[in-house]
DNA sequence: ACAAAAGTGTTGTCGATACACCCATGG
DNA sequence: CCATGGGTGTATCGACAACACTTTTGT
């Protein structure tokens, strides 16, 4: 790699300003997962010069929402509008964050933070899960020393500071949400087939499902149309396509596809 | 009221040092449910100079974990070590918080907050929420200004900033775990009888439980211990005391009550 | 025509609900 | 002795899992 030359205008802005736009010692991290050639995936950033892989995430604004700035920092990343997001915890450790992060960023420039730095500090994260299309989705590319890819839920290495965690306590949500929210709407495209949705769920839920009682079960959620298109091309007997009903779906989402006690 | 004098010494270090102690922009507030005579109640801190009531809060140190915060904070409001605490939301929205309220704190003792002070600032909160064991608290009276006490839930009223926002979210959100986590061991007394966890549940659901049906469905939790001593003193027969099984208690708060999918 | 995938039915089991009955206690 | 509340038993219903059969399509 080339000899990392001038420190552009905007790090330099985030360092010697940043306490004066962002909230300090309080970020976000967004755990966004996608769904392509059967498998669950999640988008993560390489970072060059720790050699590591990271959440997308950032700060937040002084007077800026904590969802907006998730939502605006995934915008940036995927240019999709239609993002389902959630915050799902707080990582608040002491220890969670890790100062020589961004002291390794800013060394690629020839720059040293001084000590009392805002970046210095211990920051707390609030961790928001997403789920997007992965059709719509056209990766920002390489931002500086950064890229962005898709990996594969099952393939995820070591990841930066306190990450692996972040993910494993969204995947625990996603999973436990599936079991009383409806998934999918984000996560597929707008027209699908039974066994594509069953495949997202088998692949959530790490688990067989039986494909009878899988859209049987769907199908009494009552927040699908079935149209009269099928999907054709592949081998065998053609699967009818699906949309999303989306008044029911918003409903569903509001109130659980169960009632409660 | 007697007329303030001098502005207390931890008050003074607060506004002078605060942001050399704590993380700024960012605070914890609990919501801390009891149960008392068939009551589902809120802890609540009267702050007299604004006359209404507030989520018992307060900051993170530098160097403090998140929940150790939250913990402390009950702590020193309740005495109780055994809480059983849960992060629940985050509040970021920012207009949320108000910088008159700490205003009229310092105001008075006759002291001004200066414009750039830490305080003034927008407050990014964490929610907690907290079930306690109401016959073990020894309420903290009299901080200062501020009092403290049970409010029934159904009779809160207008609460300080958002706070009310942030004890309908806890609500509900104990509302949405009683169905598949056990509830109870942190809101009852160590020995309680079957009416009375029905209460319990009955109070924080909102509904009428078949006594039988109910009676049947904890057992087969299988998270109690029935002792062989009875409730006497109240009138008509006397019901069977039981006492949670830790061991499997705590089994059941990390894999929830059903299995899964 | 046959293999593989998709649509539709049927049955058994288990848990939840609804209700009936019996037992203990204080007034 | 009886009203009230607490403990135990049973029938019914519905959701879900397991499995059989029919239909469609490409090769």
């Amino acid at each position: 790699m080339a000899k990392p030359t001038k420190l552009p205008a905007d790090f330099k802005l985030l360092l010697e300003k940043g306490d004066k736009i962002y909230q300090t010692g309080i970020s976000v991290d967004c755990v966004v997962f996608g769904f392509h050639e059967n498998a669950l995936k999640i988008l993560l950033i390489k970072v060059n010069y720790i050699n590591k892989w990271a959440l997308p995430g950032g700060f937040i604004q002084k007077d800026e929402n904590v969802d907006a700035a998730a939502y605006q920092i995934l915008k940036e990343r995927t240019g999709i509008n239609n993002i389902f997001l959630q915050e799902f915890s707080v990582f608040g450790s002491p220890h969670r964050s890790d100062a020589s992060v961004h002291q390794n960023r800013y060394q690629e420039y020839g720059v040293k933070i001084p000590k009392d730095n805002w970046l210095m500090q211990r920051f707390i994260t609030v961790g928001y899960f997403a789920l997007i299309d992965f059709t719509e989705v056209e990766l920002m590319q390489e931002s500086y020393l950064e890229g962005c890819n898709w990996i594969d839920i099952n393939k995820v290495g070591p990841l930066m500071m306190d990450h692996e965690n972040i993910v494993s306590k969204a995947l625990e949500t996603l999973r436990n949400q599936i079991a009383y929210t409806p998934i999918g709407k984000n996560l597929l495209p707008k027209k699908f087939t039974m066994p594509e949705l069953q495949k997202l769920y088998e692949t959530i839920l790490n688990k067989k499902l039986d494909r009878r009682n899988f859209q049987r079960k769907m199908i009494g959620f009552g927040i699908l149309n079935r149209l009269s298109e099928t999907r054709k091309g592949g081998a065998h007997k053609a699967p009818f396509l699906y949309t999303f009903n989306d008044k029911k779906y918003q409903k569903a989402l509001k109130e659980g596809l169960y009632g409660s006690w």
